[in-house]
This record gives C-alpha cells, structure tokens and sequence, in this order.
RNA sequence: GGCGGCGUGGCGAAAUGGCAGACGCAUCAGACUUAAAAUCUGAAGAGGGGUUACCCUCGUGUGGGUUCGAGUCCCACCGCCGCUACCA
C-alpha cells in the first residue's frame, strides 16, 4: 500500500479530541462518598478489570477485549444512574524487568515506568473510561507500603481451630510459641529451586519440571522460606465458592485445585523400633489388604530406620531422586522404581509385618509423606507391588456373595487383576460382607476406639511459598536477630527495596538484596516506649532498648527475599476504591460504600479477566480477603462476586497468537488504520465474549463500514469535502415502523449488554442502521436514539455526531453522561402476526392471524389453508398442537 | 488417565424445546462512474423440479432415545480445544 487509504469517516481526527476532552473534562472520575459530586441517591457499580503486566511488547489485542467489555458495560451503568468504580493500573513487579535490569545493569522501575507509560498511552486510544485518578501501580512505595502492611496483618495473625478464622496472636492465641501457629511462618522445606533463575518458584510458577518463565530446569532444594499458611483456608475456599456468580468451570477448577479428600490416618508402628508411621488413605476400609508401605524418599524416617545393609542402597536412590527435576519424575512415571529399608512395619490391625519401602511415586507433599500399600486395589501399588514381586492380597470383592455367610473362602489366591471400585470386604476379619462405604465407617470406628488412627479430611492445597530470591519485588517487613525474625513496626513502612548498582543473582540462592550490605544492617529507628498495647506499634520489642545501638553497630540483619508478583495482585482492587488514601490501606467508609453488602452478597459486582488466573491469582485474592475479613478490616467474606473470563482470541491463522508465529494483532495499527471504536466494536462482534475466536481483519473493515454509515446518517460531505449535518436529517416524528425499530433496538441493546451479549447488541444496531439507510426524511429522534445506545460500544463517533447534529437537550454534558434512552413496550406489538403452520413437524405453510386471535381462530386458519388441505387430504388429524402466538402443528 | 468446554453455510456467528442460518465477512449480479474505488440495491445452505411468482427433498459431528415438535433435553460414540496429572 503505497498511499493512504481514504478514510471513510475521519476517526483519526476525532477521537484524539474526545479523548483529550474526556480527560480534561474528566468526564469518567467517580467521586468517592464524602468527596464533592458524590451522589449518595445513586445506586453503585463496581466492574473490574484484571490489571495487566506491563511487558515490554505493549497491549495485545487479548487485552483490549476484555477492557471493551467492562467499559461498555461501565458506561451503560452510568447511563442507567449508577454510580460507577471502573479502575485501572499496572501489576509491575515481575520478572522480565527483573531481568532486563540484569541485562543492562539500568535500574527496573526505569523500564517499567516507561512501559506502563506505553500501555496508558494505548488504553487511552482505546477511550475507556478509567476513572485514572484511582490508577495503582503495584511498585509505588505509596502501594507496596500497604501491600507490607497486609503482610504484617497476616505475620501478626493465627487461624485458631476453635472459631475457624483468623485473629491476632496478641489477642487471643494463649500457647506457648507465636511463630508456630502464624498466619505467615518461616519454614525450611524443600522448594523448587531454578538455577538458571537464580530463584525458587512456588509449585505453581513449574510447568512439566520447568520455570514457567523462561522454561529454565527446576530441581527440589531444601532452602529457608516464607510460607503463608493458605491451607488454614482450605475449607471456607471450597464452601464460600458456592455462593459466588462463578462459571462453574472456574469454581470446579478452583476446589479441585485445593482438592479436598476425605478417609483416615492410620498409625502403623515400625517393628522393633518405637517409632510410628503414619498414613492417609482415603481406602481404610482395605486395611486388611496391606501387603507392603511406602514412604517419599524425603521422608524425616527413612534414617531413622533403614538398617546398615541397605543404607548405601537407600542413599543412592534418595540422592538420584533429589537430583531429578520434576520434569524427569513425570517423564519417568511409567516405570515406577523403589528401594526397601530393610526394616518392617506392623499392621495395627492384624499385626502383620509389611516391608517398607521407597519409592518416588509417593510424594512428600502429599498427605503424610507415607502410604500403606494395597496392590489388589489400587494401580500405582499394583504396578510396584508386580515389579517387585511383592504380595497382593484382595480384600474386596466385587459381589457380595464371596464374603457373606461363610466367612472369607479358604483359599487366598492372588488377584489377577486390579479392581479399584467399590465393592464387599473379604478377608478382612470384622469388616468381612460390608459394603465399602460401611467398612470404611466401621473401620474408622474400629481405629478411633483403639487410638490407632481417625478419620480425617485431606487437602491436596499446600501452604504458599511466599518469598523469591529477587529483586524486583517488594521487600518483606521484617528483620532477624539471633536467629528469631521480628516485623517492623508500621511507622517504618514502606520498606523501600536498596540501590543497586548490579541486579545479577548471586547463584547462591542468597537474594541480590544481600549484596546491599548497609541497607542489610538494620538498626531501629525510633522506639515508641511505653506503646506496646498494639501488636504491631512496638518497634522489635524483643530486641528491647539497646542505648546507643546506633554507635554499636547492627543490632539486627534485614530479610533480604521479596514477596512474589501475586502479593501485589492480590489487593489491588480494595485500593482502587480510595486509591490515594495515605493513612490507610482503603479508606472505610470507600471500602464500605464500594464492596458494599447493600443486603447482596457484596463485593466487586463484576470481575472480567482470563482463565489463566483461573487457579492462583483468584484463590490467593480470595484468602487475602478473608483474612482481612477476619480481622476486621474488610465488609465482606468474598473479593468477586461474579466473574467472567473472556476467550482467547487467536491469530488470523486460527493459531494461538504468538510471537513466534508471527500472528500478532497489535492494537496500535488497527486503531492506526480504521480507528478505536472499529477495534472496540470488532472485539465485541467476533462472537460471544466468553469464546475464543479468530482474528480477522476484513471483520474489522466490516465494522468500519457499518460506524461510517452511521456517520453518514448524520452527515455528508459538501462540494469543498466538509462534513455537514445532512440534509435528510429532519426534526420530523418517525413513522410506526421506524419507531418500532427503534425502541426494539433499545430494548435489545439494553437487556444484551447486561447479558454481556454484546456481538448480538451490535446486530440490532446494524438492523437499525440498515433501516434507515434510505429513509428521506430521517427523523433526528431516530438519530438521537441510535447514537445514545451505540455510545458504549463507539463513544467517540457517538460524541461527535451528538455535538454536530446538536442533539444535547442543555447543550453541557456530553453523551456519555446522558441518561439511557426508555423504550414503549407498547410500540414493540404487533397488531398481526405471521404464524408457521406445521403438518407432523415439518413446516407447510404460514398464516397471518391477529394478535388477539384465539386457539380456536387459529386453528380454524390453519385449517382452512389450501396448503395444509393439500397436505392433510386423505389422512385423519389425530391432534392439533396450537402454541398461541407461535405455530400451528397438525398431526395426521 | 481425570475434569471442563466445544462441534451449525466458504468464514465469524444467531436461534426462552416451536419458521435453522438473524447480523456480518467473503462471493456474485445490478445501479452510479469514461473506468475503478467508495457507496447504494439485490442474490445466495446443499441438491432437485418448474416459464415466472413457486414447489419438493435433504440439512446443526455420528448413532439411538424422549416429544405433537430437538441445533437445543437424555444415552452412547467420534473429533477438536483447554486445564490437570503417580493426590494414596
């Protein structure tokens, strides 16, 4: 294309004016209660976007998708008198400016800064109505400032079992040690350690035994962590799902992610030592059928009680399952490998010796780290149990005449094969004829008596591992001294991350904020004697009043780990409601006002994002929530209460959209060649929003063609090439017809975009359009009314035909502050109808009745019809099926 | 393997159990034009019959079922996509 195509209306004028006067206007700030223009008599609205990651590549068609959504609906809302919280702002902690900064030794909040200043730039192209006095930024000291306090909430709380919630430890935990029942704790489990990182990663950020980011390999590496104790939750995340306007995907996902098992801990003892070993099986009831147990190589007994002859034996296998990545232990999954202890356990029950074993395929996180092996009934153990050649013995029998009468039959042969199902105990001496779910009751029953086990509940959520080895990422509120971590006081937040002058890893696993070894020394800064009824107003209390520590040197060393990139996200929406309140995290009255209960559930009233946050981001947001909910410092139980996660578009190739396919649609030039309100319609015409969809640019051209032929209703271009109102546009009333299209389009657009069914609220338009295309004159009520509901979706041709058409009744608001046009139900019916006449089904024929016509007249039409005589001739009517209003269906 | 979602023209799609394919893209034809583009008008699921208006048959992945009536509900199967995966 060698020169400009002509534009078939001027977008790329037009939209650049509404756009700087919106914000100089500031058309879209919502004043929060108590603030001057707040409407206390309007009722609120609170639509969500899920704040994006300010890359450097910018904004991708993907973002815009869901924004487009959530700002026609924001607008709508405002049109129908709501009062409407529509925020924006940047999750900008994260990794890649992490690692450009290692790369170029620049400070990361450089880069970031200059990408969130790109991608504000691309949002205001689009011209969503972001209130942007309430935009956030995850890295602004005055965020992370309370994104440290949160923490300290969590550090200073614990769930206490007795009212199932959290509280503060100075309030009401009555033990002996603190830091044992913290909400956030110190723990030296084994993590998933990346070298090439230089990080650990939370289990979520591997995918198949690799960095999520990078796909760098990832091994098991015990090291010092922070640990937020999510599993407290584990409950109330699964049941308080239920209540929430969730797709049912998402919440199935999210409860079978914390996948809550229910059975029993069993106590087996190791023969000849004192030492226990405890088990979870959700299968008790085949107990009698243990032939063998199995503890993860990790697992704190192994020492304990392998014997001399098989320790070399022992240790090599622990060393080689260490040495593998997560990536290898799936890979090898098939083929499942062990080695024996040498040393035996007792069945409580019948007082067997079972050997025990190692083996991979059992796995630390994972209950108690220990199984008990029943080869008969369950895969994994049958396929050990058949390359070991260890002993396989059925306890269940798939029909229950085995077991009954009896007793077990003599003979105790080997299974041929697996049988998992549910079934009847057999050789299971008191269990022997029950049924499953019985013998599991009793069994469970039999051990609680006998304080050899209980039943339990089982969770496969582990707590969540909290602290990266990075940089970039907000520094936690907390020192050490002498072995013992204590948190800050409030008053010395924000904890600014130090200079560096080098942002490389260390390799070590120690964090690059050790290599800021004066920011490290910590001495207190002020002492608030005499303060100390609060938990958190004493500065490290226990490091007491060291007169003169400031001469003496360091009297603690800070934390050097950050929070990972989900702390920042996982609050952002409480502070959009009072964005730039500097005493508090959220103002209450803003918060009260905006997560309101308002005798509802409460909460965000609509949260639109994609299903990558399905899982982590909405689990992890959701236990914040409650903990500052248990604490008091927030209205309400659950964060979003209803969700909504757009699709996926894919490139025009019908690929995902990749940048190594070369298949990326980048906003700029679709704005660039047919402007943004044909990008926003096209986004919401593709298909239902909740689909994933191809890109296709010639759809966009179509879209373009119909904005400018709303446009060319309005206007035509004169003799010099000017834009004029034209001179079909009259101020005559509308004829019956055009009325009745009309308030049906009002009426569509209206009830889709409250149904998110945006591509069919776009049809109606076009029908509407189409309409009066060539209607001479063209009533500018019908103007009015087409350019009022076309607003949310193209607001800046909407605005501008509004102001040169002069269709603003005071001349001052602008369209977007006009209230939404009403429809006359009355002029929607019609006065005959046109009824489909059906003989067995198929239609025949059709028939125009009156509205008003009875069964009986319709019937009687039906009848009389040639066609339907024709059809019927010769064969009995066995019955008429007359749907008023509908359709006529004769059987013969 | 498990869980979830989806299969409708050449393409994106629409359809409270009630006229399948609205609306748009691409296509074709006509109008306007010296010509093209743009614009406007019209045609069009597939197959067949008729001189026109028109008529018939088939048709929503496949096979069954429920129903006066199924794209829609139920069962089984096939295919695609997403997530998850030794969870005891």
């Amino acid at each position: 294309m060698s020169h400009e195509r002509r534009k078939p209306y001027p977008f790329d004028i037009i939209e650049p004016q509404w756009q700087a006067h919106w914000e100089a206007q500031q058309t879209f700030h919502t004043p929060n209660p108590g603030e001057p223009g707040f409407d206390a008599s309007r009722p609120k609205y609170y639509v969500l976007d899920m704040f994006p990651y300010p890359s450097g590549s910018g904004l991708h068609v993907g973002h815009p998708e869901g924004y487009t959504a959530t700002d026609i609906l924001g607008r709508y809302k405002i049109m129908r008198g709501f009062n409407v919280l529509h925020p924006m702002g940047w999750d900008a902690f994260g990794l890649p400016a992490e690692q450009h900064a290692i790369k170029t030794g620049e400070h990361p909040a450089i880069q970031t800064r200059s990408n969130v200043d790109n991608f504000r730039r691309q949002l205001k192209a689009l011209g969503f109505g972001y209130d942007w006095q309430r935009e956030v930024n995850t890295t602004d000291p005055g965020y992370y400032r309370w994104t440290q306090w949160i923490f300290l909430q969590i550090y200073h709380s614990w769930f206490n079992p007795a009212t199932q919630r959290a509280e503060p430890i100075a309030e009401t935990y009555t033990g002996a040690d603190p830091d044992s029942v913290r909400l956030a704790y110190v723990s030296e489990a084994p993590v998933n350690w990346c070298p090439a990182l230089g990080t650990v990663l939370a289990n979520e950020e591997v995918v198949d035994g690799k960095s999520e980011v990078g796909g760098h390999p990832v091994e098991r590496r015990p090291m010092r962590q922070w640990m937020l104790r999510i599993t407290a939750y584990a409950q109330r995340l699964i049941d308080e799902l239920e209540g929430l306007d969730w797709p049912t995907g998402i919440k199935l996902l999210q409860s079978n992610w914390i996948g809550r098992s229910e059975g029993a801990e069993v106590h087996f003892t190791v023969d000849g030592s004192g030492e226990k070993i405890t088990v979870f099986t959700t299968r008790p009831d085949t107990l009698y059928g243990a032939t063998y147990m199995v503890l993860a190589p990790e697992h704190a007994l192994v020492d304990a009680i392998v014997t001399e002859e098989q320790l070399a034996e022992v240790e090599a296998y622990r060393e080689k399952t260490a040495r593998k990545s997560d990536l290898e232990r799936t890979e090898l999954a098939k083929e499942k490998t062990g080695v024996w202890t040498g040393a035996w356990a007792l069945n409580p029950v019948n007082g067997q010796r079972l050997p025990i074993w190692i083996a991979d395929y059992v796995l630390l996180g994972y209950g108690t780290g220990a199984i008990m092996a029943v080869p008969a009934h369950d895969e994994r153990d049958w396929e050990f149990a058949r390359k070991y050649a260890l002993p396989i013995r059925q306890v269940v029998s798939e029909s229950p005449t085995l077991g009954l009468g009896g007793g077990s039959p003599p003979c105790e042969a080997e299974p041929l094969e697996v049988f998992t199902g549910e079934g009847f105990a057999i050789h299971s001496g008191p269990l022997d004829g029950l049924p499953t779910a019985d013998a599991k009751a009793e069994i469970s029953r039999l051990l609680t008596e006998q304080q050899l086990g209980f039943k339990t509940v089982n969770y496969k959520l582990r707590d969540w591992l909290f602290s990266r080895q990075r940089y970039w990422g907000e520094p936690f509120p907390i020192v050490w001294s002498e072995g013992k971590h204590h948190a800050l006081a409030e008053s010395e937040l924000p904890l600014n991350p130090p200079p560096l002058d080098d942002f490389k890893p260390t390799g070590t696993g120690e964090p690059p904020l050790a290599k800021a070894v004066d920011w490290v020394k910590y001495r207190p800064i002020h002492h608030e004697r005499g303060s100390a009824g609060t938990s958190t107003a004493f500065p490290l209390p226990s490091l007491g009043f060291i007169e003169g520590a400031e001469q003496d040197g360091p009297v603690a060393t800070r934390e050097t780990n950050t929070m990972p990139q989900w702390a920042g996200s996982c609050w952002y929406y409480l502070r959009y409601c009072d964005a730039q309140n500097a005493s508090r995290f959220v103002g209450e009255h803003a918060e009260k006002y905006w997560m309101a209960t308002n005798g509802k559930p409460g909460g965000v009233d609509l949260y639109v994002g994609g299903t990558e946050h399905a899982v982590l981001h909405l689990l992890y947001a959701r236990f914040w929530h409650k903990v500052l909910f248990d604490l008091g410092q927030v209205s309400t139980p659950e964060p979003f209460q209803r969700l909504v996660n757009q699709g996926l578009i894919m490139g025009e190739d019908g690929q995902k959209m990749s940048k190594s396919r070369g298949n990326v649609v980048n906003p700029d030039t679709v704005i660039d060649a047919y402007g943004a309100d044909a990008l926003r319609c096209y986004l919401m015409f593709m298909g239902p929003l909740e689909a994933s969809k191809p890109w296709s640019m010639n759809g966009v051209e179509g879209i373009n063609r119909f904005l400018a032929r709303v446009w060319r209703l309005g206007l035509e271009e004169n003799q010099a090439g000017e834009w004029v109102v034209s001179r079909a546009v009259q101020d005559v009333a509308p004829d019956k017809a055009q009325l009745k299209v009309l308030h049906a389009t009002i009426k569509k657009v209206g009830e889709d975009i409250e149904a998110l069914a945006f591509n069919t609220a776009i049809s109606q338009m076009m029908i509407c359009v189409n309409a009066f295309t060539n209607a001479n004159p063209r009533p500018l009520e019908a103007l009015r009314v087409l350019v009022q509901v076309l607003n949310p979706f193209a607001p800046h041709l909407t605005e501008e035909l509004w102001a040169r058409l002069g269709l603003g009744r005071n001349g001052v608001f602008p369209l977007a502050r006009e209230p939404w046009p009403a429809y006359d139900p009355a002029l929607l019916v019609e006065d005959e109808i046109e009824i489909p006449i059906q003989v067995n089904g198929k239609l025949r024929d059709k028939i125009v009745v009156k509205k008003e016509a009875t069964k009986e007249e319709v019937e009687a039409a039906a009848r009389a019809s040639t066609k339907i005589a024709e059809w019927t001739a010769g064969k009995e009517i066995k019955k008429v099926v007359v749907v008023p209003g509908k359709l006529v269906n004769i059987v013969v």
